[in-house]
DNA sequence: TTTGACTCCGAAAGCGTTTTCGTCAAAGAT
DNA sequence: ATCTTTGACGAAAACGCTTTCGGAGTCAAA
């Protein structure tokens, strides 16, 4: 049981309880002889330190808080789960522990800020669903509360990031489309307060930029991140008298509303009109035909997430230091093909 | 900042620290008019518990963990988020945490809990996924670690558990389905490990036999949780001479297999053959037809499992008398109709 | 007046670590 | 041979709270 404490390794080893803590925590003035001994006697009774003293008397909570992104009562991320188990990982290996915070709002979401700063019962936060132009940037480097954001934003050229490289997985995405020989190709984009909307419009443009594509301002169209919204966006585009022969889509979610669309004017996803979807969701491959995306490592980001936070919270690094862009991977399923007449 | 703790309230009450501790804590041997005083204070001085020194000296944890279902490297629970988000809601009313573990293995999961009722760094533990003949319950109990299970077992009688009604909840779909007209009614369940599975198949036997429908045994196929696991039900299915009219589905993901199936040859799911899934998945509405389900309450099951631990680890009840059974309800889609020629 | 019960509070000993500081012997420098 | 450095360790305070115990005061009953 609980038995094992300090007290006891060092009552086995003649030695006293400061030795032991220093030895476990490698101190420099204790010799190696004695530190083996003390880790073997610790594998020998099976010693697990109390974290709450250690958190006590250390000052380090040893701790970090994952904020889930709750938002107007909806929440099916299906990422989540991987991305804390990406975290989680990361953490265990170190000793330090997951835990998991939900803000119902933004108001909720400040006041959680502040109420922690406080207690000072987490090292360090790691906040998601970052905004163009989002507050929470401020707020915690004005309250001091060590974060990294798994997204950026407008203000974030202090903080610590971690973000998929939207511009190029969208420009990736949109010269795939010319490489199959569409030149028609339009973007269904997501709404201008996220700044991944505003990345990945920015990727299409380049690649069509890029290819000698002129661009064709009807064909970029503004949907919410839901079904319905690409369902609408869709609509929105089979109405133009020239219609798009590829669609590159902003999620996987809206590309699957346009996907809806086209079926309900009597198309083919993928062949009168090929369209790509974005996150590489799962579900995307149980529908008919087969959704093309694109993927992200999310175990890796999860797990880069927590320990570029721990590099924070242990000074090695400076905000600034910490900001990591991981690239995104196409993944042809079935609904990106060459268009059926070159034009 | 953290300036405050209980001797700053202590100095500026004249009272001693213990007299303040015990107040807030609500002794009976503190007189109301202090306790306002102290509470008072709490407000004006923004006080913030030190919670590990608390834990320290309580040792109560006060914390929960969360045990993420992981297993062979597949993880994409749309529920995780709002299972959490129900928990985390419950406990921040309490001022407890909830953390969370990932196990990646059976043998992993078993090693973690040992270290637990070592290290007895945390309060209870929550389970999820749980088996047919799960050997975590007795482990866990044999371990002594309060623990309240998402789903029930063969051997589950004496444990805390909270589990939806599986065999209700599929009896309401089949009858459900009589109700429409269907006589030929399949049902494709799971793998015999899951104890819902079990469940389910019983709660679809009984509605056939209380509807005066005699059971066909090829009209039960068994399946992977999976989308392929669906598909190759539903194709077997489809080689009967004697086709179902309507299909009973153990699962979202299953069920859209299934439809691939029929799609595959060249049945209209919902019109030659209606069928229904389980979970509420939102992407079942996203596909076409939209994919008729059954839901539950995902947010109030995670409150209730964190309450019923946190009684638990109380001691205010025994696990056997925490236990609870929550309903599913018909979730109408489309692909739930009146057979195309009554039988 | 004494006794007892009851109310309210303070003193103090923990809880199990970390961390600073001091000590002491042995090794090195002068 | 003396002085200084170095290496390795122990003593003890601190971290901020909980909880037991005892004691002072009040009031009513004996």
């Amino acid at each position: 049981m609980s038995n094992s404490s300090l007290k006891s390794i060092a009552k086995k080893l003649s030695l006293s309880e400061s030795t032991v803590s220093r030895a476990l925590n490698d101190y420099k003035d204790i010799s190696q002889s004695t530190k083996k001994l003390v880790n073997e006697t610790v594998v020998e009774l099976g010693y697990q330190p109390n974290i709450f003293a250690r958190r006590l008397a250390s000052g380090n909570p040893e701790c970090l808080g994952f904020v889930i992104p709750w938002r107007d009562g909806q929440l099916n991320d299906p990422f989540l789960g991987e991305l804390m188990t990406g975290m989680s990982t990361a953490l265990t290996k170190i000793g330090w522990d997951l835990t998991v915070l939900v803000a119902k709002s933004f108001e909720n979401e400040v006041e959680l800020f502040k109420k922690l700063s406080m207690s000072k019962n987490l090292s360090g936060l790691i906040i998601s669903r970052t905004l163009r132009n989002d507050e929470r940037f401020k707020i915690l480097t004005d309250l001091k509360i060590p974060f990294v954001a798994h997204g950026r934003s407008i203000n974030c050229s202090n903080s610590s990031w971690l973000d998929v490289d939207n511009e190029r997985a969208f420009f990736d995405m949109t010269k795939h489309f010319v490489s199959l020989g569409h030149r028609k190709i339009a973007h269904i984009c997501g709404p201008n307060v996220y700044n991944f909307s505003i990345q990945r419009i920015e990727g299409w443009k380049k690649a069509l930029l890029e290819s000698g594509i002129q661009i064709n301002s009807e064909f970029l169209q503004v949907a919410d991140l839901s079904f319905d919204g690409g369902k609408i966006a869709m609509d929105k585009l089979l109405k133009l008298k020239d219609l798009p022969t590829a669609v590159s889509c902003v999620s996987d979610t809206v590309a699957m509303g346009a996907m809806q669309s086209m079926r309900n004017h009597n198309l083919s996803p993928g062949k009168e009109i090929s369209l790509m979807g974005y996150d590489g969701l799962e579900l995307g491959a149980w529908i008919d035909p087969p959704l093309s995306t694109m993927t992200q490592p999310i175990q890796t980001v999860g797990k880069n997430l927590a320990e570029m936070l721990v590099n924070l919270v242990d000074g090695k690094k400076k905000p600034s230091d910490l900001q990591k862009l991981v690239r995104a991977n196409i993944l042809r399923r079935g609904t990106d093909n060459s268009p059926m007449t070159i034009s």
